[in-house]
DNA sequence: AGCACGCCGACT
DNA sequence: GTCGGCGTGCTC
């Protein structure tokens, strides 16, 4: 009787494979490969897991071995390359590898039994083939973008390029010309070829989803989120894994789609941080991407219009490559002008000073749009009481409880803990209380009084809280049924507002002081991006550029003169030589091994101990610090920051450090994060 | 991580 | 008398 054992990876913390065993049941059976899918009992549950090896006999005690229940073996197995990119990313990362490939893969395979994931097959292999090279309509290209798709077309292996262009300079065009020429020629050749296209955001996908779809009608496009339903989620993975998909379109999960063919990494907004997983296994999608380009040896193109400190620093050594488009595609569109209005001259006891309001009012006379950006959401960031001093914190967390003015709420944005808004103060029964500082559901409120005519329409968390309604509110923007949009950092992304030439940023300066060294690389990529929200297709109607106005107390700092340059190469300069100086990525690499606790001196001890348990020569290896916002829903939380030059060096030193960590089998919760983004 | 077992407080 | 709190232990 056939007989194997397979090592199995599941998606558990444990880091190990786990060996099972197999019998053949019947003739026609084929044994079990490695890349091949499985449903296994572990514990008192039925899980999926994916075969890592197999072989005649196990180090087990026979009666410890239990069966597999079922191979998946209708699929074809996943490449030896795959399954390299997700040890890499396991090893890099410092989790077991389980916790890489069964979370990118579709959950069916569970839960389907074997009919239903043959009919998953079966309809994958009915779409059609593409026709061959049927005319699309193809948008001429300026010479700067010609130049990139040049470039990129020339390139015969592995190399990185920064595509470098404001918004509306028609990054997104290079993207589509260079995938289709790629796959044209692979065509040609007879090979078969994919393109994967990463965007950092679920609610970008749409639009771009739709343009694939009409320039490339003969070509097939599996869209990867995280929001797909299971069902399509299988279907779309699968045409991935066949290679019956052209162009795979995804977020940043998509980076670890099974693409036998893969000939064309794009990754657009490769700044943005949503390419970072905050939760199990945090990897960079982006950092990911360019390993696995490496790995094919194909092109990948970042594209942004304010890349990453590290992409940007690797383009100024020559490491990659950059492509730069300097102006704006349309040919009547110009660059908005972006003024400051100086808040300690000019009084805004709604927080909205006079210039801006003139502004809006201007718009509102002309008939076209206004978006006011304001990182904040909730009516304010805090009430107190004038009597004794009273604030409105939050009893779990070292935060303050945000006042909901229409739910008539108090609510903690970090534990979710809400409250009614107290008729009186708790601690001396003033009834005054007052609220302090200003969120979006406040200035919505300024804003319809100062113009009770005026279509005011707020986007954030709060008004989009069920599904569909932000896309329904982006679309009344888009039909003209709104004069004044108002919102945080969602209105910033993607919408290209036709009727909008005007955009005013509220409050941005709190960014400017933040604790976190990338807060002003932050906002100097949201202020460009919702700056770009302005004049996408032309100027106002009385033939004006666009404009953004900045309200800041601080119109001397040197973020905000060179956004009034549009100059992100002078504040990326300037960032570099700051971070360069003060020992900060990417001049340096660093790991966070974070530990939380019901008593703040338990996880410090806990990182105290975690600090001595090895050598650590070229490691720099910090004091545990409680972290900002040092409780959450009760827990304690602290941190111990590990820093090196190298990056060979520090993974080097964690990868025994996480393996001693484990053994101590503490009662602290903990996590280690490498490259981590919020510090 | 799940999921069970197990031993102590306020409820139908 | 029981539901349920989360401490502890195991998963091939």
């Amino acid at each position: 009787m056939e007989r194997r054992i397979v090592k199995v990876a599941l998606d558990t913390p444990l880091d190990t494979a786990f060996d099972y065993r197999w019998i053949k049941s019947d003739e026609a059976e084929p044994i079990p490969q490695v890349g091949q899918f499985v449903l296994v009992p572990f514990g008192r549950r039925e899980v999926v897991g994916l075969i890592l090896a197999v072989q005649q006999a196990s180090d087990l005690a026979e009666d410890k071995i239990r069966d597999v229940i079922a191979v998946r073996s209708q699929l074809a197995p996943l490449s030896s390359k795959w399954l390299a990119l997700c040890y890499f990313a396991a090893d890099y990362y410092q989790r077991p590898v389980g916790e890489v490939v069964i979370p990118c893969s579709p959950k069916n395979l569970r839960a389907l039994k074997n009919t239903a994931l043959d009919k998953a097959i079966k309809k994958t292999a009915k779409l059609k083939a593409p026709a061959l090279a049927t005319a699309s309509v193809r948008p001429q290209l300026h010479d700067e973008q010609e130049q990139a798709v040049l470039a990129l077309e020339a390139d015969t292996g592995f190399s990185v390029n920064l595509l470098f262009g404001v918004t509306g300079s028609g990054k997104t065009e290079v993207y589509l010309q260079a995938a289709e020429r790629i796959l044209d020629r692979a065509r040609m050749a007879g090979e078969a070829a994919q393109v994967l296209i990463l965007v950092p955001e679920i609610n970008l996908t749409p639009q771009l989803e739709g343009n694939i779809r009409a320039r490339f009608p003969h070509l097939q496009l599996a869209t990867l989120h995280s929001q797909l339903a299971e069902g399509e989620r299988l279907l779309n993975w699968m045409a991935a894994h066949t290679g019956n998909a052209d162009i795979v379109l995804g977020t940043r999960l998509a980076v670890l789609a099974s693409m036998p063919d893969l000939k064309l990494i794009v990754i657009d907004e490769e700044h943005d941080p949503s390419y970072k997983q905050q939760e199990g296994l945090r990897y960079s999608a982006r950092d990911l991407g360019i390993w696995r380009a490496h790995q094919l040896n194909i092109p990948v193109v970042l594209g942004s219009a304010t890349p990453s400190m590290e992409s940007w620093q690797h383009a100024a050594t020559g490491r990659y490559r950059k492509l730069e488009l300097t102006r704006r595609a349309a040919s009547n569109a110009q660059l908005p002008r972006v003024s400051l209005i100086d808040m300690e001259r000019n009084k805004a006891p709604d927080g909205l000073a006079e210039p801006l309001v003139a502004a809006i009012k201007l718009r509102l006379e002309k008939g076209e749009q206004s978006l006011l950006f304001l990182n904040r959401r909730g009516y304010a960031p805090v009430i107190h009481c004038d009597a004794c001093g009273w604030i409105s914190n939050c009893r779990r967390c070292t935060a303050f409880m945000v006042l909901h003015k229409p739910e008539r709420r108090l609510r903690c944005h970090h534990c979710s803990l809400e409250l009614r808004i107290p008729n009186a103060c708790p601690t001396c029964g003033n009834v005054d209380l007052q609220p302090l500082g200003r969120g979006t559901q406040r200035v919505e409120e300024t804003l319809q009084k100062m113009f009770p005519d005026a279509r005011v329409l707020r986007i954030d968390a709060d008004s989009t809280r069920k599904k569909g309604s932000a896309q329904e509110a982006f679309d009344s923007v888009h039909r003209g049924d709104v004069d004044i949009l108002l919102g945080t950092q969602m209105v910033a992304k993607g919408h290209d507002f036709q009727r909008l030439t005007l955009v005013g940023a509220i409050n941005p300066d709190t960014a400017l002081f933040s604790q976190d060294y990338r807060a002003g690389e932050r906002l100097f990529a949201q202020l460009m991006q919702v700056a770009g929200r302005a004049g996408r297709a032309a100027q106002s109607a009385e033939g004006n550029p666009s404009e953004v106005l900045i309200q800041t107390r601080y119109p001397a700092h040197p973020l905000y003169r060179a956004l009034l340059a549009h100059d992100y190469a002078g504040f990326a300069q300037t960032t570099l030589e700051e971070r360069r100086s003060a020992g900060l990525p990417p001049f340096m690499f660093q790991a966070l091994l974070r530990a939380e606790a019901r008593e703040l001196p338990l996880a410090l001890a806990f990182l105290e101990q975690a600090r001595g348990l090895l050598d650590h020569e070229g490691i720099i290896i910090n004091d545990p610090v409680p972290m900002t916002i040092t409780r959450v829903a009760g827990i304690e939380r602290a941190q111990l920051l590990v820093e090196s030059v190298s990056r060979m060096q520090l993974q080097a030193f964690l990868k025994p450090w996480v393996a001693d960590l484990r053994a101590l089998k503490s009662k602290v919760r903990w996590t280690l994060e490498v490259d981590p983004v919020d510090i």
